[in-house]
DNA sequence: ACATCACATTTGTTGGACAATTGACAAGCT
DNA sequence: AGCTTGTCAATTGTCCAACAAATGTGATGT
């Protein structure tokens, strides 16, 4: 458990990080509970007070509780705060399965679909825009890393121009849907713009103000994606 | 700023309900920043330690960011976690304006048909038996309490039959929109179980595995909660 | 066998100290 | 004067040690 994980300027990200994908990734069972403060710190090499800090996050995105005398437990994964963009991505790194990947897609389908027809509506210039200079970065994409980055600010710029920041907010599904994709696609992508077309068709959609339309070409597009990812873990 | 807001076990917790609170109701606007962790914990009268709990949990929640010597600044509304449950419900206690209503009315509307829909075809008997057990409570409610309890345990199983645990987390979502309805239609309820029939509707949809059938249900069913909503509004 | 109570363990809370970072300002050089 | 450089100070980051509060456990007494 002792990996450091990614960089981070601060100690108590690195210990969430670290205790966080320990439970996710299934390294610490739900019910059953974690070692006290004191030996938690000790493991770590960390001040019980960075511990507790960290504690406190992990508390407050569900994934434990703490009673006094009892300790800390892992709650049911039932509370866990699952669209948080931390648990989101802790569950990719350590445990990418194919139904965890279903359940990406579905949010997927129910989310951009809707989405696209709000931001059909009601979006503003400013915003047709950027989804418009997201579209043109992906055209200019000479490499993989590139048309990634293109494509993810594309689908943040439609949940924005939605103008209805809860389902911005469901941006992180969608990055983390996305990522996924990508490092499962990365090989078999001799042809990674191939979806383009698909996107100009809902710049379009959303630029004329056709909600069917684009929420018509958004849902093939995702299909699209889908069958894509099946072919791509058959191999 | 100093009252207590809710009671808690912990300190830390109404330290975090409190500054949170005061961000989302916009006493601190986003951008220029809060005092330093001395003074407000002098503010508080809590520790500096307690209060570096509380920051962790707001910073995680995507409401402040800090950095050493410059201090805590309000991060930019457009980085909160707008579907945290303590967000939503920091929103609705302190500014359930109508544009916030109808953007938890939209994502009802594309989340329940949806769910809805997966419900009816893959809930297994024991989520199909716990949908039917709300559905009974709100038959048997006597007063607006039980019955607004067991409406949103009916909600919940529904979200809970999707075997979907993305799907389900927006249960936040779904809670504060209703717990909203409630408050404002408080008064005008004379014949609160006026949506009984919608959700029998719905049950007996998801029962029969119908899923367009459910989803047309349940849109009705929104439709009219909105409805309601609007004319409850406007005396 | 049962109720009661003291105890021990674990988290909760506090205060203080020092380290690390970094914006601000002053000094010095060109 | 304008620019660079270095020092300073303010703020958060980290650590530590102690005590408070809660609470399961077991001893104790009847």
């Amino acid at each position: 458990m002792a990996l450091k994980t990614g960089s981070a300027r601060n100690l108590h990200t690195q210990v969430v990080e670290d205790i966080g994908q320990s439970i996710v990734g299934g390294l610490f069972q739900p019910g059953d509970p974690l070692p006290g403060e004191a030996q938690l710190a000790g493991q770590m090499a960390v001040s019980r007070t960075v511990l507790r800090e960290a504690l406190k996050v992990l508390a407050a995105k569900g994934l434990i509780e703490t009673r006094q005398k009892t300790g800390m437990r892992v709650r049911d994964p039932r509370y866990w705060n699952h669209l948080d963009a931390d648990i989101l991505g802790w569950r990719c790194a350590s445990m990418p399965t194919d139904d965890f990947v279903d359940k990406l897609v579905e949010m997927r389908e129910i989310v951009e679909p809707a989405a696209v027809m709000a931001a059909a509506r009601r979006r503003d210039p400013a915003q047709l825009e950027a989804i418009g200079e997201a579209l043109e970065a992906m055209e200019d994409a000479q490499n993989l890393d590139d048309w990634a980055a293109a494509d993810l600010r594309f689908h943040e710029a439609v949940l924005m121009a939605t103008n209805n920041e809860l389902l911005s907010s469901l941006f992180s599904v969608i990055e983390t849907a996305l990522a996924t994709f990508f490092v499962m696609s990365a090989r078999t992508a001799k042809n990674f713009k191939y979806s383009l077309p698909h996107h100009r068709e809902v710049y379009e959609a959303i630029r004329r103000r056709r909600p069917n339309e684009a929420a018509a070409a958004m849902h093939t597009m995702i299909a699209d994606s889908r069958a894509n990812v099946r072919k791509a873990r058959r191999r």
